[in-house]
DNA sequence: TATTAATTTTAGGCATACCTAAAAATATAA
DNA sequence: TTATATTTTTAGGTATGCCTAAAATTAATA
């Protein structure tokens, strides 16, 4: 039961913690929180020890933090948030989709309840964000659908790019020069046993991805 | 000139002593600060030297503060990103019109100035906010308007009230008890000596106002 | 298994932005 | 003009959220 507002900072861990979980049945280690949030390990631990005093999450001594039931409905929340802006940011502001991540991670910071309901209402209650994510309901409730990871295709087979895993100016970038945006319609013709890169089709152009640029792209079959 | 990012803080002081400077031709006392902001004295005495170190106001041990050039420069930005958000509030997500002051008050801390900037396109360029507060444009420039204080009309003059000054959730809630909101016209018929109220006429209905009431409230003369 | 390497925690520090209590300066009133 | 009241500042303290360096624990490897 979170009783008190939680700062910007516990609520950036939070979602980090839960994102790293997998829907909360992973550990999650210090030193993954450390990376993804750019902060020591140490401070981390000091946060991690915060939280766990919240019942946001459970942590024992050297073994790695996993997020509790409240923890996740805290999460679920905020990424409701951030989802709901990035909808906004690109539909009725004209954001580009890859513009959108840094501000939306501001605003969902923004503790109005009512705010985001509102908003939800006036964008029409959208079930999916820009980058393909879904967007948690008011209790927190995510419409699942089937997603697999473009590295996961297999040869011939095709799907329609639904996500983008990794958050990220360079990688944004880089999906650009390859024309692979969400609703991209790619086809996997060769698996290279070499360094497992993969050779695509896309508008019928041959390309080749490396195992982690396709790992961090999520699609839905075709 | 405003090299770093200003914490939230810091927005809000610069914010404070702007208001209450009227457009940086008065002194501001540390006490006045104090009393706005809900802070204590001592404290404001702290943060009055760094903006003074900032160069965004000028501050004289015991003489109070005066905002400098860049500091109204900040100041309006940030009022600016206020009034569009209660813009937007209120137009597009159709908050009350006396709900929105505080919601907006956590989103004008969000940094980004292309936000703000796409915002104010996307609301085609406002004028004045839901109060009837004029928004400074991107340059900071806010079109001027002849606004009097209510209490200021003389009797047997009518107005359409165009803003509230006081920004509290009592004054706002009496206000729509006496049917009085920005478009409201209003017509004074007799000012009492004995404690200066104000007799006005509203929807051609006779009621008696407060002096302090009056002065609560500006309008433009018709 | 013993040693080395990596991870995590503890301990002690720092900046921000607030606080209280007391001192200094200024303003007001007798 | 002197005494008193008010305002403002100084001095010292606290919580948050980060840091570095070193110690403790766990994991990997020879």
């Amino acid at each position: 039961m979170p009783n008190n507002k939680l700062t910007k900072s516990e609520e950036d861990y939070i979602k980090t913690i839960f994102n790293l979980s997998e829907f909360g049945n992973k550990q999650v280690s210090t030193n993954s929180i450390s990376k993804v949030l750019k902060i020591e390990p140490a401070s981390v631990t000091d946060m991690v020890k915060k939280l766990s005093l919240k019942k946001l999450i459970y942590h024992k001594k050297y073994k790695g933090s996993q997020i509790s039931k409240s923890g996740i409905k805290v999460a679920l929340q905020i990424i409701r948030k951030h989802r709901l802006w990035e909808v906004f940011l690109h539909e009725k502001l004209n954001f580009k989709w890859d513009k959108i991540h840094n501000i939306a991670e501001e605003l969902e910071h923004v503790t109005s309840n009512k705010l985001i309901d509102k908003l939800d209402d006036y964008l029409k209650y959208p079930k999916i964000d820009p980058h393909g994510d879904p967007i948690p309901n008011k209790l927190g409730v995510i419409e699942s659908n089937i997603k697999i990871s473009l590295s996961d295709l297999k040869i011939f087979e095709s799907g329609i790019v639904s996500r983008i895993i990794k958050e990220d100016d360079h990688f944004f970038k880089l999906l650009k020069k390859l024309n692979i945006q969400i609703g991209t319609k790619i086809k996997v013709i060769e698996k290279l046993e070499f360094d497992n890169s993969l050779e695509i089709i896309i508008d019928n152009k041959k390309l080749l991805i490396s195992k982690k640029i396709a790992s961090n792209i999520k699609i839905t079959k075709i």
